[in-house]
DNA sequence: TTTTTTGTTGAGTTTAATTCAACAGTTATA
DNA sequence: TATAACTGTTGAATTAAACTCAACAAAAAA
């Protein structure tokens, strides 16, 4: 089914009634034309076109060529303007999955100023903190904290997640500021469940990492939860700087062991393909990009 | 816009859902297939196929290409279809031209029963003693007389038109019967009009040719006109042997100089293209040649 | 009558399509 | 769990198609 390569030459010479016109209009020398028609009427085993006059007409099997080929060639244009538009354009169903945490604290506040600035965007967004096959579900962008992902997929870093260990001042008050991370083992430490790594908590002071086994008499995989019971002084726990960093600054949380780094995690846009990014893709990936620093995020600074 | 080329391999691969398998549909290498799908994409400047997984998958934009790109293969399938079904089955509108008298004579008769045979031909028969441009005038054939032919039209010879010299037996027993042709000086010619030598009537004898100059008191272009003034005894005059042929048998009309030959003309088959006849333009000229002989036809024996 | 333009075609060049073979990765099977 | 089978990719090489150039024949224009 070769003949289909050849529609646009034979289409050309139609509409511009000249095998030199059509030439010149396609960009090829008018040899390659004549060459190109004949061999489709070879292919067909039909003469398309009169020519033994210099005024070209249509034999009637050609007038019946014609007439089909002409809607073909107007939707494969169709079709290439289809597939390109989004690559050119920022518009249709942006499908977005984040976190739930940060969603709420982070993400959705964004989206308003984001969709006036794109009208013609539509966002769905989908908290959800199940690591999810974006492929599978349809997805054009799911932000991810972690370290290593997926190798098949492609990512871009956004922002950084720190952790914080903190608690309340009433808390401290009563139970004593811990100096040293060993000394955290005589105190109640809340566990936060939805972490890879719950009960070892790192402590990183230059070059050298230290491993302390907590234990505390409440464990929860919320991260509100968890942040309410450390504002109310029944522990000591660790947080995500995203969740902490405003509670820090009205008082509720005392930051603890300042002196150490947590290990942190990163913030990541993955998409299915490093190539040919559609537009809306990428308007979004900048607009995070441009409302949160890399490095040093607003919620790290109390 | 060579993307159309790419659109069989295209629709090829999410119809049967697999690269190898449309490879195999298609009679060429899985490579071939990958390389020209990779191709396209980057012609586009978009991704079209997910293939991380096993299973493929459209992109939204993959998606809005197909939907575009499968019509126009249905178009170019159906513009192959609508071109070449001409060349395989005798249909459609027939349209020839043929020379008046003969067409009267010879070709109508033969009409009733060509339809009979191929009911799904419908026939435009043009009478006409103008020699058109078949293709200016949209023909599929024109039935002309001569002995040269326009050199980029291509013809098949039909049959051979003889011309006869004769009088009714009622002149010729009042005016004497000429032994040789230049006793036709002395008798009354009639001169046909429609012929481009009107009045120079040449005589073959073995390999020789003579050319007698003759005259007469009525000249006329129409053959019916002539062949009723000569059965009514007006003077001796040359015919179309396909004209003659019936009042010849009749004893209407007498054949005079019988041992010479007159100069004949071919009745030829015109059509635009040697190559690629459609059905119908095929079956009609054999059928012609079916019953007229080529050399020897009915009318020439008396 | 001469010039210009059109379409054709052989020969040669360039580009695209294709194959082969090897590979990485996933699924199915033993 | 290990192995076999299958899928899609890709570099290198081969083949086929597309294309150009130049020369030509023929018709239209000047």
């Amino acid at each position: 089914m070769t003949q289909i390569s050849a529609i646009p030459i034979f289409t050309a010479v139609i509409e511009y009634g000249s095998f030199s016109k059509a030439a010149e209009y396609l960009g090829v020398s008018k040899s390659a034309v004549s060459k190109r028609i004949s061999a489709l009427e070879a292919e067909l085993g039909v003469k398309l076109l009169h020519r033994t006059t210099r005024k070209l007409s249509l034999t009637e099997a050609g007038n019946n060529y014609y007439k089909h080929a002409i809607q073909a060639l107007r939707f494969a244009q169709e079709a290439e303007y289809a597939a390109t538009k989004l690559q050119q354009v920022p518009k249709g169903t942006l499908r977005i999955s984040c976190p739930v945490s940060f969603g709420h604290l982070h993400i959705a506040p964004l989206i308003p100023k984001f969709l006036q600035q794109y009208p013609h965007i539509e966002l769905h967004l989908d908290m959800s903190d199940i690591r999810s096959d974006i492929i599978k579900e349809g997805l054009d962008l799911s932000l991810q904290a972690g370290s290593l992902q997926d190798s098949s997929l492609v990512a871009r870093q956004i922002t950084t997640l720190n952790s914080v260990l903190c608690a309340s001042s009433e808390y401290l008050a009563r139970q004593g500021t811990p100096k040293e991370p060993i000394d955290l083992i005589k105190h109640n430490c809340i566990l936060y469940t939805y972490h890879t790594v719950v009960n070892e908590w790192g402590f990183i002071k230059d070059a050298d990492e230290e491993v302390i086994r907590v234990t505390g008499n409440y464990q929860v995989n919320n991260s509100e939860a968890l942040r309410k019971s450390l504002v109310q002084g029944l522990g000591i726990g660790r947080l995500p700087t995203f969740i902490a960093g405003n509670d820090i600054k009205n008082g509720d949380l005392v930051p603890v062991l300042n002196n150490y780094k947590m290990p942190n995690k990163l913030l990541y846009a993955v998409f299915p393909e490093r190539q040919y990014m559609p537009k809306k893709v990428r308007v979004f990936i900048d607009y995070l990009i441009e409302h949160f620093d890399r490095d040093n995020p607003s919620w790290d600074q109390w």
